[in-house]
DNA sequence: ATGCCGCCAGTTTGGCGA
């Protein structure tokens, strides 16, 4: 299918921090910003606990592919929803420490939307430089470079948005001597994004609105969000032809206000097709 | 006030998130 329509198509991210407890605010969300297409991570349910109603009624298909826990992502499109693919190549999994085999989890789900190649990813975490959970975060960004590498077309415009567990530059947390020997900033870390980039995609920043700063995620601990301590993490990768063609970009952070909220905010770019 | 952690599975407390 050619592009669903002419004019622009707005393209969005969020880390829900669970979709069940934030069905109220997902709805809200939707009917405010009406996105084209919303890539969902940390449902912490399961594909078929997902609430396909709720978003069905406001006219959004959907993929969603969890299993529960710390994990799950979905694409939502008002756009059209085809060629749905889960997991990446060659994709690892994770080994706990009491457990006997390592279990692949679902953090990458693809699909074609109005035209547009979509996936939303939610990178592991890390958890600490050098543990097994670190060692699997770098393995499986270089499967999603290598997934990235099979995907692309040049006849095909290509996006991949979602939760990255790292900020790409120093100046993406609030601190950068806060985070000496942590996750998130790594060289190795970052090094996987540069991969992305000389695959030809490019970062898509978006703009903040009360603060010079862009970030996206805030802790829910110490107030960080009211002091604004916060980390740029979630991030749009896009080709250079939508890149080319973003007519805005930012982060909903009053989605990040009241109550019961995800600690993460909603980032947002419209392209102009 | 945006207002000081929340979610899930289940040892209803503890692990995880980042």
């Amino acid at each position: 299918m050619p592009c669903a329509r002419l004019g622009t198509v707005r393209i969005a991210t969020w880390n829900v921090n669970s979709v069940l407890a934030r069905v109220p605010r997902l709805v809200e969300w939707l009917g405010i910003a009406e996105p084209d297409v919303l890539c969902l991570q940390e449902l912490k349910t399961t594909t078929e606990l997902f609430p396909h109603a709720e978003v069905e009624a406001l006219g959004y298909e959907v993929a969603a592919y969890g299993t529960g826990r710390w994990n799950g992502v979905a694409v939502l499109s008002r756009v059209g929803l085809e060629d749905v693919r889960r997991g990446l190549l060659n994709e690892p999994g994770f080994q706990p420490d009491d457990a006997m085999l390592e279990a692949q989890e679902p953090r990458a789900v693809g699909a074609t939307c109005g035209g547009v190649r979509v996936w939303s990813v939610y990178v592991p975490n890390g958890r600490e430089v050098g543990h097994a959970h670190y060692e699997y975060k770098l393995a499986w960004l270089d499967a999603l470079r290598d997934t990235v590498a099979e995907e692309l077309r040049p006849d095909r415009p290509f996006t991949v948005l979602g939760d990255f567990n790292i900020a790409p530059t120093d100046e993406d947390v609030w601190d950068i001597k806060d985070f000496d020997g942590m996750t998130h900033v790594t060289e190795p870390e970052r090094a996987k994004l540069a991969a992305l980039r000389e695959l030809g995609l490019r970062d898509v920043p978006p703009r903040g609105m009360k603060y010079p700063t862009n970030y996206t995620y805030w802790d829910y601990r110490g107030g960080n969000f009211h002091k604004n301590l916060g980390m740029r993490i979630d991030l749009m990768y896009a080709t250079a032809e939508l890149a080319d063609n973003v007519t805005d970009a930012y982060v909903d952070r009053d989605a990040r206000k009241g109550k019961l909220p995800s600690d993460h905010a909603p980032v947002v770019m419209d392209i102009n097709r």
